[in-house]
DNA sequence: ATTTTCAGTAAACGTATGTTCACTGATGTT
DNA sequence: AACATCAGTGAACATACGTTTACTGAAAAT
């Protein structure tokens, strides 16, 4: 799985990988493949699995971190920020299969991003935000959230490496769509 | 070009299709490829330049139409959907290759949104709409309503088609989304 | 102490791949 | 009428591919 990682990190969708490279790289003769996944796709699903963990491991450690309330985005955003670089290959991962590829891993990596979705949905209604909207609407201004962090971190992801002046613009950037979409759930009426 | 967007139509990534198979889905011999392009990459970039027409064309027909004052954000929509279904294959490829694949390819794309998302900011100016707006809010607006744009387009694709009843849901979503948005930016104070 | 499990190996298979070369035949130019 | 252009051809090349097979050796379970 490392293995597969790191090649698309060199700039290919896991579509475009072969199994022979793949195993070459973890360094080890093609047959051992299917002592672990029965074929390619399988390999796929389990990647998806797995960044679906650390994607939760993302909430989880927002949540533990505890946010102040002012500058509560700045904060998180930092965090993700952090997060992205500690996990580079797992966003690579899915920001390249959530919109290409095979239909059956787009819905796997959508699966995944549904769930975080709800759980982001879950904590905003613990942290008392919000309180006036309505569980659709809650629902709908975080899919914007989500799909406005998995962006962001392709973004970032293909920002040139220390860069601190361009990676404190993409901070800021990231911070103001944030701003303007709960600006713009707060003005919500149905 | 067309045999490449077919080929992709059918759930693979641009890097995962071989020369041989969009040679064989064109009705030609596989040399007879380079009587027209030097390699696959020179392929995916003219078919990233391809799509950019194609987006051009829709801006052009949403202003040709003439939006209807009330309800711009529902008419536009109509139009868009119809637009994504007359050309579907750009927007498998854009969808695909957006996030994933090669650098280069990505690269290419994110320059034809980012011209798109200009001259969305220039008919938005021209309409008069959100006149208190510095030029930086309402490029980073057109950002996210492109984005929000693409990420929608993708979710119809993947819809099962003549279904109508999903169809008019993906339309209300991708609405609400929209009008969302637009408060936010309303809402904005620099 | 013996057996089972299991990650890894080496070799082989038929097939698909990217690229090159000299050649063909129609269309358009001089 | 002679010529140039150019999309398409067919054959050939070395290489890479996915998958299967029987075999190995260490660790774990009995």
């Amino acid at each position: 799985m490392a293995a597969a990682l790191a090649l698309m990190g060199e700039g290919r969708g896991f579509g475009a990988l072969s199994l022979r490279e793949i195993t070459a790289r973890a360094g080890v003769v093609p047959a051992t493949f299917y002592r672990h996944f029965a074929n390619l796709d399988e390999l796929g699903f389990a990647l998806v699995e797995e960044s679906g963990i650390t994607l939760r491991r993302l909430l989880r450690d927002v949540r533990r971190t505890g946010l102040p309330p002012t500058s509560m985005l700045a904060s998180s955003v930092k965090i993700f920020r952090q997060f992205i670089e500690d996990h580079r290959a797992h966003f690579v991962f899915v920001s390249a299969e959530r919109g290409g590829g095979s239909p059956a891993l787009r819905a796997a990596v959508r699966r995944e991003e549904a769930h975080f979705r709800h759980e982001l949905v879950l904590d905003l209604r613990q942290l008392g935000l919000m309180p006036g909207l309505s569980s659709q609407t809650l629902e709908m201004t975080c899919g914007l959230v989500v799909s406005t962090m998995m962006l962001s971190a392709a973004e970032l992801l293909d920002l040139p490496s220390n860069q601190p002046a361009l990676e404190r613009e993409w901070v800021e950037s990231f911070v103001r769509q944030l701003r303007l979409i709960f600006l713009g759930a707060r003005a919500w009426r149905e």
